[in-house]
RNA sequence: GGGCGCAUAGCUCAGUCGGUUAGAGCACCUGCCUUACAAGCAGGGGGUCAUAGGUUCGAGUCCUACUGCGCCCACCA
């Protein structure tokens, strides 16, 4: 083996030795318990970006971490058609071929999408695979496939015939760059500084006028009233009587209606139903018309006038200009407001009236609010219910039309003749009303979102009652960031209570958005993005996974550091070599007949492991500790993951690798490893096989490459780590004492190195102690010399009891368990050894002043848990002996 | 306007049920190429846990207020 891991040269080799396995795939199985997560599917379009590394990291530690706990895990993945943004794409190729889709026509356009779909479609899905995905693959689905198509269609129809699905001609987002209807959802609002225009309208008479304030002058085209409040004394008067569009010439009414603030402006608002949400209300409410004054593609349209054929802009310009000709322009001010814009594209988003199909969302918002009040659904962290109440509660019909090609054609048939609306999976062969032949299906598509709604039970089967959609439904989890939680979850929770009659999935675990090392989104105009490709180029998936997890608050937003990166990096190369440490004494080349490894142990339930038992007579204290410490971080990690706490999981596996079996454990037992008695290196060699073992399970779900790998090296090792079990805790490996003990005795080893770099000496200075354990500790410090031969240079212990042998230029090491002395000789400096006991001595002293406190106080005495109280008590007392030693030390020192 | 989040070491952040002397990574200082690992080892410095109150025997952790950032929703034209 090298002496440093080479991720490139393992992940690819590994990944393919577990897709060729078919490990990955899931089936129902009656003898397990399901467990089931459905990926967000990316876009077709897509490119794996930071946020898929994070959102598919956290999938697959879930699903690992399940499959090696027994459960039949289900990891479904697939794709997503993504309408708007696919269909930017070919339109975007095409316009380089010089061609547009009005040349080549919907069958044509629909031919090169597919076409576009099969060569960029599996891209991602490779990149997935490189990440380290353990996705069921043979499952793989498509927003559009056949199966969809037919689950998308059915619950379309059946919301229909329930009238909820409906076609309406009302206010949209309209997106003139898309071409297309927008839903709420997708339009992001931007703060952009403009102007406040006052205009006045007078009375056709000049009796009076009213002058209005507005932020969009080109839409006085569109105007059909003004509006005053009902209770404005300013203003009482003159509603019902009629006023004249300045530039314009027409006539319109003064209207009273509650929606207006007396307070802003002048108390006057024109009334634009034909391009404002809130004036469409007015509108409905008062009877005004509604006059639409905008193209689709951004222009003015025929209702302008003059105006016509300009763009937006333009006519803005033009019309304050005629505004101020005619002396109809009260003032300009300076005015910053949010305007709307297409989150797929930027273009700013227009409102108009228009004819498109809708969900009427009210009745289907109720069950999916529930189903998350009583807990049916839980979202991790839990305050993104607030959020997702929030949206629901207020929630709005959704306009699920799209003037696109690429997407589920609405599956509606009109009929010229008579104007009928049939809405069924085929188109009829005549008009069902007048028998008309030859009607006309609906030229848009659906939104998106509509069928990734459904994507928790599409892709199980349904329409039809499949196994897999009565045994993994409703799935165990879905994991995404929380800005899709409006587009996605809600949907998905919308549909699954409507369709199935049952929630989706058990748990949402929102995750926050990865950054740049500035705190900056991510974004393509910005530059600022990092390739989640080239990190794991460079450093390997395993690396990148453990960056994106560790040292992060769940739901909370992270950035990106390369350092992190290569942090995880170190923290593989040491999983690597502390691997390769012991295999190098377990493994085939350090016992090429694989005997010299322990007895056989009949009681062993895995016979491969025969040659590697631990031998409880053989237990020394180093053994036991670190067996207890396993348990220990067993049941943590256990316990964080059950918990979604998947970074203090990671944290935990860390730190008892490094910290623990690597800095400890592998040291300690090195002088048994390398010494003469054959049945104890047998020993120790089986219980380092075994900590590694362990704690290769543990990292699997986290670093699933390195540990596969590193774990098939091991002999007697199962085929893979993936079917080698969770690690349990074994309560015959419960060692209370010996574990204080082994910290007694890591607490004099830290001592001892401590002295030896304050007075300077050489690492390669071997040193005698003279060592005078307190009672209790006699026994394991005096077996404990090869330890401190080894970890801290000392050549020769001496238990000793009498201080009157201790030779003057030695310094002292206290320690709660014992007191020490090494004898330094010429090394020895007395005003350094005074310094440092002074300076033992204000800490110590502190302490005991800050336990003593507390101690007397008896609110502390009379309600502090017992246990708190005794280790307190016990503090005290450890430090006062310290610091009566440390007293003597000084006193002696004169 | 409504809601949410954050503020802890020089930097980026953890901190689970309120309970030892508040941790990590990076950076910094000192010393080591010790036969698993220099991508390493050992030692060290560095914190009034934003501020002010409160609850409690005990608060980084719970409550209230305040300051400063950030985000989401709503849209007073």
């Amino acid at each position: 083996m090298n002496k440093t891991y080479d991720h490139k040269a393992a992940e690819d080799r590994i990944y393919k030795i577990w897709e060729d396995s078919g490990y990955f795939h899931a089936v129902p199985n009656p003898d397990k318990p399901p467990y089931c997560i459905v990926i967000p599917p990316p876009n077709i379009t897509g490119q794996l970006h930071m946020g898929h590394a994070l959102d598919n990291t956290l999938q697959d530690i879930l699903i690992r971490y399940k499959r090696m706990n027994g459960f039949e895990a289900l990891w479904l993945p697939g794709t997503d058609h993504a309408s708007i943004a696919t269909e930017a794409k070919i339109v975007e190729q095409m316009a380089q071929e010089g061609i547009t889709k009005a040349d080549v026509g919907r069958e044509e356009f629909l031919k090169r999408a597919w076409k576009w779909r099969g060569v960029y479609g599996g891209r991602i899905v490779n990149q997935l695979k490189k990440l380290g995905s353990s996705c069921d693959w043979e499952r793989e689905r498509f927003t559009m496939d056949e199966g969809c198509n037919r689950a998308v269609i059915k619950v379309f129809i059946d919301l229909y015939n329930k009238g909820l699905v409906y076609r309406g001609n009302r206010i949209i987002n309209w997106c003139p760059g898309c071409l297309s209807a927008l839903s709420d959802i997708e339009v992001e609002y931007k703060e952009q500084n403009s102007f406040l225009w006052y205009v006045r309208y007078d009375a056709p008479d000049k009796s009076f006028s009213i002058t209005v304030a507005t932020s969009r002058p080109e839409t006085i085209l569109g105007d059909t009233a003004v509006a005053v409040h009902p209770d404005d004394e300013r203003y009482k008067a003159l509603v019902g009587k009629e006023v004249i569009i300045p530039v314009v010439n027409r006539a319109i009414s003064i209207v009273a209606d509650e929606y207006v603030e007396m307070a802003f402006g002048t108390g006057a608002v024109k009334i634009t139903p034909g391009h404002d949400p809130n004036d469409f209300e007015v509108g409905q409410r008062t009877g005004v018309p509604a006059i639409r004054v905008f193209t689709d593609d951004g222009h003015m349209n025929e209702n302008a006038g003059e105006f016509a054929g300009m763009t937006l802009m333009e006519c803005r310009e033009a019309f304050v200009k005629a505004l101020e000709k005619g002396g109809a322009l009260v003032k300009t001010e300076p005015y910053a407001h949010n305007v709307g814009t297409c989150y797929r594209c930027g273009t700013t988003v227009e409102t108009m009236i228009s004819d498109q199909w809708f969900v009427k969302m009210a009745p289907l918002a109720k069950p999916a609010i529930e189903v998350v009040k009583n807990g049916g659904i839980q979202f991790v962290p839990k305050r993104f219910e607030k959020t997702y109440f929030n949206w629901m509660e207020n929630i709005r019909d959704w306009c699920i039309s799209r003037q696109l090609w690429w997407g589920h054609r609405i599956p509606a048939y009109y009929c010229d003749n008579c104007g009928e609306i049939t809405v069924r999976d085929t188109m009829p062969p005549k008009c069902p009303k007048c028998g008309h032949a030859g009607l006309r299906q609906d030229e848009d598509v659906l939104d998106t979102w509509f069928s990734s709604g459904m994507w928790p039970f599409s892709t199980l089967g349904y329409p039809d009652d499949t196994e897999e959609l009565r045994y993994f439904y409703p799935t165990s989890m879905l994991v995404t960031g929380y800005d899709i939680i409006f587009f996605w979850v809600a949907r998905m929770i919308v549909f699954g209570m409507e369709v199935m009659g049952k929630h989706p999935f058990d748990t949402v675990f929102v995750h926050g958005i990865v950054r740049d090392a500035l705190g900056r989104k991510m974004s393509k105009s910005l530059g600022n993005g990092i390739d989640p490709l080239e990190v794991i180029e460079k450093h390997g998936a395993d690396s990148l996974r453990f960056s994106l997890i560790t040292g992060n608050a769940p739901g909370s937003d992270m950035r990106f550091f390369w350092e992190k990166v290569e942090s995880a990096g170190n923290f593989c190369n040491k999983i690597y070599n502390a691997a390769r440490f012991v295999l190098m004494n377990i493994g085939e080349e350090a016992n090429p007949d694989g005997t010299n490894c322990g007895e056989a142990n009949p009681n062993e339930t895995n016979p491969d492991e025969t040659n590697y038992v631990i031998n409880p007579a053989l237990f020394g204290l180093t053994d036991k500790w670190i067996l207890h410490k396993l348990n220990g971080v067993i049941d943590e990690v256990t316990t964080n993951l059950d918990a979604f706490d998947l970074g203090l999981a990671a944290q935990k596996v860390y730190d008892f690798i490094w910290s623990a079996f690597c800095d400890w454990y592998i040291e300690m037992a090195k002088p048994r490893l390398y010494g003469e008695n054959a049945a104890e290196k047998a020993h120790v060699r089986a219980v380092l096989r075994y900590v590694l073992i362990q704690s290769l399970k543990l990292l699997h779900p986290f670093m699933p490459f390195i540990s596969e790998e590193l774990y098939r090296h091991i002999p007697g090792a199962k085929e893979t780590i993936m079917l080698a079990g969770w690690p349990e805790r074994d309560d015959a490996y419960a060692f209370d004492a010996e574990t204080d003990q082994m910290e007694q005795l890591m607490e004099l080893i830290r001592a001892i190195r401590n002295m030896r770099a304050e007075m300077n000496v050489p690492p390669a200075k071997r040193i005698a102690l003279l060592l005078m354990p307190q009672p209790g500790y006699e026994k394991i410090f005096s077996e404990s010399a090869i330890y401190l031969n080894r970890l801290a240079g000392v050549e020769k212990v001496h238990i000793c009891t009498d201080k009157a042998v201790i030779p003057q230029n030695a310094v002292s090491i206290v320690s709660p368990a014992a007191e020490a002395f090494a004898p330094l000789d010429q090394l020895m400096d007395i005003e350094k050894e005074r310094e440092r006991v002074e300076k033992e001595i204000v800490r110590v002293q502190s302490e005991i002043a800050r336990a003593k406190g507390k101690l007397k106080n008896t609110g502390f005495m009379q309600k502090a848990p017992a246990g708190v109280v005794q280790d307190e008590k016990n503090k005290l007392q450890q430090n006062e002996e310290m610091l009566q030693k440390l007293f003597e030390r000084k006193e002696n020192l004169g």
